[in-house]
DNA sequence: AAAAAAT
C-alpha cells in the first residue's frame, strides 16, 4: 500500500501522484496532511521546493470528496486559497486540476483579466476558489462571489499575505468567512511577529516546522561575486547566463522594475533567449512570458519579486541576484526557484564592496554556507536592444514614487502606514 | 525603500 494511502488519502489520488512520478510524501506532507485531515488548523514552515502545495491540496481534495456535510454543499465555494501573486494563484489551481477529479470544481480569480469572465464563471460557483486578494474582494463586494460557506482557508506564502500591504485586504476577506472554519498557513519563512499575528486567525493550530531554522534547501550552492563597477554587473550576469547547459534555465532578480527593464534590454541581443517580467507588464504578457520560460522556449528570465515566491519551474539551474536583496526572506524565496524537490541548484549574488559586510551578516542569520568567487573572464555582451521611447533610464524620482505608492494602496491608508512604519523590522543587522 | 495586489 502506498504511503499516501496509509495517510488516509484515497487510492485514486495515490495513483495519480504515482503517474506524475510522485511515489512518497515529502516530510512536510507527512507532517501536515494528518492534522489537516483531522480538521485541525495548521501553521507549517518548510523550506522552498519541499512540496508545501500538495501538503494542503491533498487533504483538501480528500475532504471535498467526503459525502455532503452541510446545506451549502454544491452551491457555494467551500474552499478558498489565497496567494500573493496572480501567477502563483494560477499555478496552484492548475496543480489542483492535475490531481483532483472533475467533481472538485475550481476557479482561479485574479486581477489583470476581464472581470466579466469571472462573473460568468461564478454563475455556477466552483467548490474551490484560488485567488489574489484584490479581485476576490471585488467579486465578493459586487455580490458575484459568496464566501459565507467557506470552511477551509489556505494562505500560501502566509507570511507575505499577513505583511503590511496585504494585511488589510486579508482582514476584510476573513471578515466575510464563517468563524467556524479550518485555517492553514504555509510558507518557507515565518517571522515571530507574523506568527504572533496569525494567532488571532487560527484555533489551536498544529505547528509544523520540518527543519526548524532552515528555509533554504541544502542542495543549493550559494556563492557571490564582488564587482568593482556598476557596468561589470551586467557583464557578469551575461557571462553567468551563458554558462548553463542546454535545457537548463536561469532566473535573474532585481529589486526594482526599472532595473529589470534596463538589464533585460542590455542582455537582450537575442530577444528569444532573455525575457522579463514585472508588475508593469500586462497580465497577458506576464503569462505569455512565464509560459515561454516554463516550456524552455525562453532560457533566461529577468524579474522583480513578482516571480520570487512559489513558482515551480522545471530545470532552473541557477538564480542570480543582480544586487543584495533588501530583505533576507526575499533572498530565500528568489533562491528557492532553483534546487526544488531535492535537485541541485546554484545561486549567485552580485555585490559591490560596500555591501559585503551586510551580506555576510545575512548569510549567518540564514545559516547558509557561501563563498566568494573570483570574477570570470567576461563573455562580451551582445549589442544592446533599444529601449522603447520615453522609458526612464534612471529610477523614478522620490516624490513620484511616493505618490504612486499612495495611489495604488489607497491614500488615507498610505498615510497611516507611514506613521506606523518605524516598527517594521528587516530582521537582521540592527 | 520597493514590490505585490482592484479598476
Amino acid at each position: 500500500m502506498s504511503k499516501f494511502v496509509q495517510m488516509n488519502l484515497p487510492p485514486f489520488l495515490a495513483q495519480r501522484l504515482q503517474q506524475a512520478g510522485i511515489t512518497a510524501p515529502t516530510p512536510i506532507q507527512q507532517a501536515a496532511v494528518p492534522p489537516a485531515l483531522e480538521g485541525r488548523d495548521v501553521m507549517a514552515q518548510a523550506k522552498t521546493g519541499s512540496g508545501k502545495t500538495l501538503a494542503f491540496l491533498l487533504p483538501m481534495i480528500e475532504r471535498a470528496l467526503r459525502p455532503a456535510a452541510g446545506p451549502a454543499q454544491g452551491r457555494c465555494p467551500q474552499y478558498l486559497i489565497l496567494a500573493p501573486t496572480r501567477e502563483l494563484a494560477l499555478q496552484i489551481e492548475m496543480e489542483l486540476r492535475k490531481y483532483a477529479p472533475p467533481s472538485v470544481t475550481s476557479l482561479a480569480v485574479y486581477g489583470g483579466t476581464p472581470i466579466e469572465r469571472h462573473y460568468r464563471a461564478l454563475k455556477r460557483p466552483p467548490l474551490v476558489v484560488v485567488g489574489t486578494p484584490g479581485r476576490l474582494l471585488d467579486l465578493a463586494g459586487s455580490g458575484h462571489l459568496h464566501l459565507g460557506a467557506v470552511t477551509w482557508l489556505v494562505m500560501d506564502e502566509a507570511d507575505q499575505m499577513l505583511d503590511r500591504g496585504f494585511l488589510r485586504d486579508i482582514q476584510r476577506i476573513l471578515g466575510l468567512l464563517p468563524r467556524e472554519r479550518q485555517t492553514l498557513l504555509f510558507s518557507a519563512t515565518f517571522s515571530p511577529e507574523i506568527q504572533e499575528l496569525a494567532r488571532s486567525m487560527q484555533r489551536d493550530p498544529a505547528r509544523i516546522s520540518v527543519d526548524p531554522g532552515v528555509s533554504s534547501p541544502t542542495t543549493i550552492t550559494h556563492a557571490y561575486y564582488v564587482v568593482p563597477a556598476e557596468q561589470s554587473r551586467t557583464q557578469l550576469v551575461h557571462t553567468l547566463l551563458q554558462s548553463v547547459k542546454a535545457g537548463e534555465r536561469s532566473m535573474v532578480f532585481c529589486d526594482q522594475k526599472y532595473k529589470v527593464r534596463r538589464l533585460a534590454a542590455k542582455l537582450g541581443g537575442d530577444p528569444a533567449s532573455v525575457g522579463s517580467i514585472t508588475g508593469n507588464h500586462s497580465q497577458a504578457q506576464r503569462e505569455r512570458t512565464l509560459g515561454a520560460f516554463r516550456s524552455g522556449r525562453l532560457r533566461s528570465l529577468v524579474a522583480t519579486d513578482v516571480a520570487a515566491r512559489g513558482l515551480d519551474i522545471p530545470d532552473v539551474a541557477q538564480v542570480i541576484h543582480y544586487e543584495l536583496p533588501s530583505n533576507p526572506n526575499s533572498y530565500v524565496h528568489r533562491t528557492g526557484r532553483t534546487g526544488r524537490a531535492e535537485k541541485e541548484g546554484a545561486t549567485y549574488l552580485i555585490l559591490s564592496e560596500s555591501e559585503e559586510r551586510e551580506y555576510l551578516r545575512m548569510v549567518r542569520q540564514l545559516r547558509i554556507q557561501t563563498k566568494k568567487l573570483p570574477l570570470p573572464t567576461f563573455v562580451s555582451l551582445p549589442p544592446a536592444a533599444a529601449l522603447p521611447n520615453g522609458e526612464p533610464q534612471a529610477p523614478p524620482r522620490h516624490r513620484r514614487r511616493n505618490e504612486q505608492f499612495h495611489r495604488t494602496n489607497g491614500n488615507s491608508d498610505g498615510l497611516h502606514r507611514r506613521a506606523a512604519s518605524p516598527v517594521r523590522s528587516s530582521g537582521y543587522g540592527r
